[in-house]
DNA sequence: ACCTGAACACCGTTCAAGT
DNA sequence: ACCTGAACACCGTTCAAGT
């Protein structure tokens, strides 16, 4: 075996050369990126700057990152990671007190990154992340008796609650709400969310194409106006 | 007295010395910024490129923008101003239906500039074309019974769907909703605003402080959930 | 006053070269 | 394989100089 600086039986992270810098991956880019942003905002985090912070030169962050578009894509997803995992952990014993609870963790985890928002929302393609969080509020209403059609306007309807952002409400073209099929065995990862696009897409009674964004913004306006006059009338009853 | 907006007797634009290119003006920048966004993204949007598409040098659009950050919030009011312009062509019958048919036009606007909700989204400080929006909107609640308090509550739901973006909703620090007074005397042209503002301000039984984004937050969930369990009652019912 | 050329301090990224 | 120095083609912006 080649003669190594440091040839400790039990290397701890690094086999490197230097010594004192640990190695170098694609982790520790996002994370470095991530604390960067936080600290100084957005605009802070430049490869150069993720680079130094790193103690290493910007060109080395390629070999881990293709470019800096797909670092930031890595923000976004590393975010909607711990949205995930925020979600995951609430409980309730009503469907509506268990999403309610989700928005306001997945809240709380935005406002730990202000950046994250905009971000997200600037994403061309859904980070992969967001995925579970849908599927697991799908699980939810269908156990609670949604409908399919239901469940995906609910979905759209909410979509701004959780992500604190309303992207897809302003879009043109649709199918927005079907992850790639081919991505991680979507049928068995994600079996509500499968099963929900497979019977929307199917939906052709002229109400709803695949994602009729005009629709979904017309269902979510109508939800808020009608509640709207609802406390309006308790008002001016009392 | 009605002082004419282009007091100008009879020179044309220009009077400047070069003969074929026209005079460059805040409005012509601005336009010009809009178009590039339009049509390139606003990654395109450069000064260079701006100057090149009005004939002149990147260095001379500073004698009528600050700085790019200023020409990329006036490009932000200046769609906000067609906001405010479409929504004040509308007319209704009822509440629900002027509110209804003003988000749609609203969002027709932003469709028509994809690049709009995020560059409004991102404005630190309001764009001032914003308020004639809100100014309406709180006069028709007003006028169909709504008082100060709820009218407040409605224009936190009602953000997104009016401008494309639900940055007010992720924020934790308050004070959102209150144009500066010392603007563009905020008491004769936005008296609805101003009323609701100072009525909103000095409310002290706890459950609303100047702006309590939590408090809005878990308001509109609330309206969405609500609203989200009708229907799935209504649809177990049939 | 309004516009401009050259220059400065940055970017993201490529490439050939190191180990 | 992983990292790097130098270089390229861009940025936003300053400044002294033109008219």
């Amino acid at each position: 075996m080649p003669s190594s600086p440091r040839p400790s039986p039990p290397p701890p992270p690094t086999s490197s050369a230097a010594p004192g810098r640990e190695a170098l991956s694609r982790e520790r880019v996002v994370a470095a990126a991530v604390a960067i942003a936080d600290a100084d905002g957005l605009g802070a985090v430049t490869m150069r700057r993720v680079a130094a912070d790193l103690h290493c030169e910007a060109m080395s962050l390629y070999h881990h990152v293709p470019s800096k578009d797909a670092l930031l894509a890595a923000l976004a997803d590393e975010v909607l990671r711990q949205v995930a995992q925020a979600t995951a952990a609430v409980t309730a014993s009503s469907w509506d007190d268990a999403v309610r609870r989700r928005c306001l963790a997945a809240r709380d985890v935005m406002l730990r990154h202000p950046w994250a928002p905009g971000l997200v929302a600037a994403q061309t393609t859904s980070p992969p992340s967001v995925w579970p969080v849908y599927e697991q509020l799908v699980g939810t209403l269908t156990e609670a008796g949604f409908d399919d059609d239901l469940a995906h306007r609910a979905i759209h309807a909410l979509g701004s609650m959780l992500l604190g952002f309303s992207r897809e409400l302003f879009e043109s073209d649709g199918d927005t709400l079907a992850p790639d099929p081919g991505e991680t065995a979507v049928g068995e990862n994600l079996p509500n969310l499968a099963r929900m696009a497979a019977s929307v897409v199917h939906e052709t009674d002229g109400a709803l194409s695949v994602c009729d964004t005009r629709a979904e913004f017309e269902f979510t306006l109508d939800l808020v106006l009608s509640g709207l006059d609802r406390h309006r009338l308790a008002r001016s009853g009392a």
